[in-house]
RNA sequence: GGAGAAGUGGCAGAGUGGUUGAAUGCACCGCACUCGAAAUGCGGCAUGGGUGCAAGCCCAUCGGGGGUUCGAAUCCCUCCUUCUCCGCCA
């Protein structure tokens, strides 16, 4: 959610920037014109109404002394005087909520303003490159995608996990079971022993604040899987970035204590509406699939140096796992709701021969601390400011399962276990077909 | 699932309809005393919003939301959370 404040003074700059996320002219204007002038109506409506509850509380306060004075004819002139202020306070009342919430309502749906290093552009194909990491060796003509080479070994089966489930769900097992969960421990204990990040077990189920916390909501529900509960509902989060970052909601956390580091292993949900037909073979893309998060909560100063940061941690994964990748910068027209810039790494896939992105770390300045009206204590104590919030796959274990199958495989139709996993996986180095 | 109790400022803890945004203690900050520190004394110390050049003034907030009343931390409804007992259960 971005400051009204800063709106009411830069109403330019927010064309501007909703211009460069692929926004029209005339969308763009209209909406800020439109927020400018609930904002104006509310705050016109609520200046009214605080005078009116003024003069309430004067005359309350008087009736008080004139009872105390014994003085009945007076309070009763009072309260006679009262009476007629209160019905204007109760519907000025209900009508500043509702103005509230319109207003509200429509600041929540505006995304964040792209930091101004980043590219300008429409799409994936005006993202920049940063570095490139890794040898890609020549394409074997042997190279097949992970699908192929999963189900030859047996050990991975999407026709059963169909007849379970439907579409877009992957039933693995054996040894490459194990090498996912091989994976996922490796990318913890990393991120827990060497980057400083505390691990936390967080729940899968959440409420509707949090993911509104997080900008998931209200705008991308359809993305969403809920369950029924009593008479409400619970999300399943779509990435643990949810419950982390959600942990320092509604409180105010001493400056001391940042930054706060957080990683998490958990499954994700995703209903996937808007990909129907995209990547419909093998695991690439799940309904469910587990990932390791980084979040980090930092003061308003260390946010882009800690952007850095975070996305080295995700790219010591694959260089641990000696997996080539590059690193991207994601135009303004292709970055998340709640970013103010994302740095994209993709590994790259021999079977199909293309870079695919395996993590996104995005920084997201207070753009979810106001969602979640989580602060911090300034160092000199004076004010409270909203934390800023970043989150990172560290990295998706699922696509690092593919990664590793086409990568590792061999000619034979074996996949070689990585150096750094084979202690995950009672020392074993090759999964090979029995 | 059934029965009961409770949620007040950073923390502890008063307060059951009228200058209570809230006693008191602790913590914290400033000053005094001291060579320095401790102890002691004095003063300060919630958040959000509106308005104003500013000093300031005003409104709201005692778990969230709604209501009763001239007036609500205090009464009513509802939701959330925590705790205790019973039942069930991985």
């Amino acid at each position: 959610m971005l400051d009204i404040k800063w709106i009411r003074e830069n109403p330019n700059a927010l064309v501007d920037a909703l211009k460069k996320r692929s926004w029209s002219e005339a969308e763009a204007r209209s909406t800020t014109d439109d927020l400018i002038a609930r904002d104006e109506a509310r705050r016109a409506h609520v200046l009214k109404l605080q005078h009116a509850q003024e003069r309430r509380n004067a005359a309350s306060k008087e009736i008080g002394k004139a009872m105390a004075a014994r003085d009945m004819a007076l309070a009763e002139k009072l309260k006679a005087e009262v009476g007629d202020i209160k019905s204007f306070i109760q519907d000025g009342e209900a009508e500043a909520r509702r103005l509230d919430r319109a207003f509200t309502d429509a600041l929540a749906v505006i995304p964040n303003l792209p930091l101004d290093n980043v590219p300008a552009g429409k799409d994936e194909n005006d993202n920049v490159e940063l570095r490139k990491v890794g040898k890609v060796s020549p394409p074997a003509n042997w190279a097949r995608e992970h699908f192929d080479i999963g189900e030859e070994l047996g050990l991975m089966d999407f026709e059963r996990a169909a007849r379970l489930s439907g579409s877009r769900f992957t039933v693995l097992r054996g040894q490459l079971a194990r090498l996912e969960r091989a994976l996922g421990q490796f990318m913890l204990d990393l991120h827990t022993t060497e980057h400083g990040y505390t691990e936390v077990q967080v729940p899968l189920l959440v409420r509707d604040d949090a993911l509104f916390g997080t900008g998931n909501l209200p705008k991308f529900e359809e993305d969403l899987f809920f369950v029924p509960h009593g008479e409400s509902r619970l999300g399943l989060i779509p990435t643990s970035e949810v419950p982390l970052t959600n942990l320092v909601r509604e409180e105010i956390t001493a400056h001391e204590k940042l930054p706060l580091r957080f990683t998490a292993l958990t499954p994700c949900f995703r209903s996937e509406a808007g990909s129907a037909g995209r990547d419909t073979r093998g695991m690439l893309r799940q309904h469910q699939f587990y990932k390791v998060e980084m979040v980090s909560i930092t003061d308003a100063d260390s946010s882009v140096a800690e952007h850095e940061r975070m996305t080295a941690c995700a790219e010591e994964v694959l260089k641990r796992l000696d997996l080539p990748f590059r690193t991207v910068v994601l135009c303004t027209g292709d970055m998340g709701f709640g970013a103010r810039r994302t740095h994209d790494i993709e590994v790259w896939l021999p079977g199909q021969k293309t870079y695919r992105e395996i993590s996104s770390c995005s920084v997201c300045g207070d753009f979810q601390a106001r969602r979640m009206n989580a602060r911090y204590r300034d160092k000199d104590g004076k004010g409270n400011l909203f934390v800023h919030t970043l989150n990172g796959s560290g990295v998706a274990v699922g696509r690092a399962l593919i990664a590793v199958m086409e990568n590792y495989q061999n000619e034979d139709g074996s996949i070689t276990v990585p150096d750094v996993l084979r202690p995950y996986m009672g020392g074993l180095e090759r999964i090979e077909v029995k």
